[in-house]
DNA sequence: CCGGCGGTTGACATT
DNA sequence: GAATGTCAACCGCCG
């Protein structure tokens, strides 16, 4: 094999940057003579995970970003988008292009350890090299897990003692200066189409898809896709992703030296927008658009020349990377068990209502779950739908459907509201909300958080509950943000903005909405129409409060045999009006 | 094995 | 208006 001129092929995945690219770096540090950047369309990724409207466009807009920056660099060049698995295609093209490397940014959910595990199997029978380089969290994740014992992340003394002992965080490396030519781009060999009989995203697709039309696009030219090509409807979300976007937030939160070295993430105003009170940065950490040790060494430098008392992890700015890198070392620890109650280790076994359907073959969450209670579906629905009748509640889940982004506050409120501290609905349901419409979604952070608030790992003081009425008052006495986005209750005075139901009928007619129903009716004559609130909350709070507590009594956690067996259900009082009752639920019909 | 303390982001009353 | 204490009482961590 010609090693002397090696033919290279980068693989893009979550690394979409040109900046501080540590297996980008390493591609080119081969001095190949032939280099193709690309990206292949994972049948994993366009049919099985769920992905909004929202958050396609902001994914298109970082790989038509990164093509035009690898085409300034040379003009030869771009983002070969490749139109199927990578499981079938990279043997197709070891040999059509005569590829003698591999080069990617190493992966570590559960998946991707599969995915990659069989294409440097398939690598390594075509003869050709696979180079896989750490650079999507501060540390190596596998590594952070080995200093910790070998056991999966959960607390944030873990990582800082875990990274002290694999030592400083790599500085970002400089984006490359020029980029070698890409060869002959002929693909003489079939397109091996996927099965679409299961799509995890026919709701935000509403036309026609065509992914897999052909190997190299519609036009033969390995363009990035369409929204229409994929079928998508247009977004919604004023947000845009790139990495020369992101490299501009990042210089312009520098520049303000007070904002960066004193920034505390639980004083930062979940009600603020237009701007927003935080980064807007962490879609770019999904993407890869950002570098996170770009971003931790920006920060870094400014908090280090600082003058005045700079803010420390875990709440600084910094911090927020350290949470990061936790719920990466808890996701590469405990693999597929990390994003499901049943047979994790590390998860609290909670009686929910509507808790997930298991495979009972995988014992694995099928993406369905069981009704088991008809009033918990409404709560449910009305939570996704942003019409509980609890104006933060709702302003936050219509922010998060039309933008794709809410503050890390917003989602402790709606979070805590859905599981422990109200509708006593499964966490698992949350995240899948979030899953289809958060731009940054990242899986293990999502998961980690909604584990976190819903006191089943991470976290367990379950009698801190966030009031829908109390807690959004701290920053917002006005209800700004409440208007803005429930713009039926714009003209409500201040003292009923959070509970409008309070307000005499009288004021909700001069106001000019009134306040009745479930949400189903917008409008009513010459009045709008927001819903009553779906329950009592401070009654809702004391129930799940006991039933937290109970729960907790009983003590098992999601790998336990009585979880996985079913027979957990002997352990909680199905008559108590305490929420234990378990008439459905894991196994899967195994119970009876 | 114990007790005390702190835990990114509670609510509420009091100072 | 900011800071502190109390509520009831969870866990992980440290000595």
């Amino acid at each position: 094999m010609p090693t002397s001129s090696p033919r290279v092929i980068y693989w893009f995945r979550t690394d979409l940057r040109l900046h501080d690219s540590p297996a980008l770096i390493h591609a080119l540090s081969l001095s190949p003579s032939i280099l193709y950047p690309i990206w292949t369309w994972d049948p994993y990724y366009v049919y099985h995970s769920r992905i909004g409207s929202n958050r396609w466009k902001f994914l298109l807009d970082c790989q038509n970003n990164l093509s035009a920056s690898l085409t300034a660099l040379n003009p030869k060049s771009k983002l070969f988008v490749i139109r199927e698995a990578p499981q079938t295609l990279f043997p197709k093209l070891f040999k059509a292009w005569g590829i003698t490397h591999l080069v990617f940014e190493k992966d570590t959910d559960a998946y991707a350890r599969e995915r990659d595990g069989r294409v440097i199997e398939l690598a390594r029978e075509a003869g050709v090299e696979v180079i896989v380089k750490p650079g999507r969290t501060l540390y190596d994740s596998d590594e952070l897990v080995k200093e910790n014992k070998g056991k999966p992340t959960m607390s944030i003394n873990q990582v800082q003692a875990a990274g002290a002992k694999i030592g400083d965080i790599p500085r970002p490396l400089l984006a490359p200066k020029s980029l070698p030519d890409p060869g002959e781009t002929d693909l003489d060999f079939k397109q091996e189409r996927p099965n679409r009989d299961h799509d995890a995203n026919s709701n935000p697709r509403k036309e026609i898809e065509n992914t897999y039309s052909a190997l190299a696009g519609p036009n033969g030219d390995f363009a990035v896709p369409t929204v229409a090509e994929l079928g998508i409807q247009e977004a919604s979300t004023p947000h845009r992703g790139g990495e020369t976007i992101a490299l501009k937030i990042l210089d312009e939160i520098v520049a303000d030296s007070d904002y960066t070295a004193t920034f505390e993430k639980p004083k930062t105003a979940p009600t603020a927008f237009e701007p927003q009170a935080t980064t807007l940065l962490s879609p770019h950490l999904h993407f890869g658009s950002l570098s996170c040790r770009e971003f931790y060494w920006r920060v870094q430098g400014v908090v280090d020349k600082y003058k005045g008392k700079a803010s420390q992890p875990p709440t600084s700015l910094t911090g927020q990377l350290l949470f990061r890198d936790m719920y990466f070392g808890a996701q590469a620890s405990l693999n597929y068990s990390f994003r499901q109650t049943y047979n994790n280790s590390q998860c609290r076994f909670i009686p929910w209502h509507l808790p997930s359907e298991i495979d009972s073959k995988s014992g694995l969450i099928t993406g369905k779950y069981h009704i088991d209670n008809q009033e918990a579906l409404e709560w449910f629905t009305r939570w996704r739908e942003g019409r509980t009748g609890f104006p933060w509640i709702d302003a936050l889940m219509r922010q998060l459907k039309q933008e794709g982004w809410i503050h890390h506050l917003g989602r402790h409120a709606v979070a805590c509201f859905l599981t422990r501290g109200g509708c006593y609905v499964d966490w698992e349901r949350g995240a899948e909300v979030f899953e289809e419409w958060l731009i940054d979604h990242e899986a293990a952070c999502n998961i980690g958080n909604w584990q976190w608030l819903s006191c089943t790992a991470f976290y367990s003081q379950f009698y801190r509950c966030y009031s829908p009425i109390a807690f959004p008052q701290k920053w917002d006495k006005e209800g700004k943000f409440v208007r803005r986005y429930c713009p039926e209750l714009a003209t409500f005075d201040a003292k009923y903005i959070y509970e409008p139901w309070k307000a005499p009928i009288a004021d909700q007619k001069s106001w000019g909405c009134l306040i009745k129903g479930d949400g189903e009716q917008n409008e009513e004559g010459k009045f709008m129409v927001y819903p009553n609130p779906m329950f009592d909350f401070p009654e809702r709070r004391d129930i799940c409060i006991r039933a937290m507590k109970n729960a907790y009594s009983v003590g098992l956690y999601g790998d336990d045999p009585r979880v996985v067996d079913g027979s957990w259900r002997k352990l909680f009082n199905n008559a108590a009006e305490d929420l234990t009752e378990g008439n459905d639920g894991p196994p899967e019909g195994e119970w009876s």
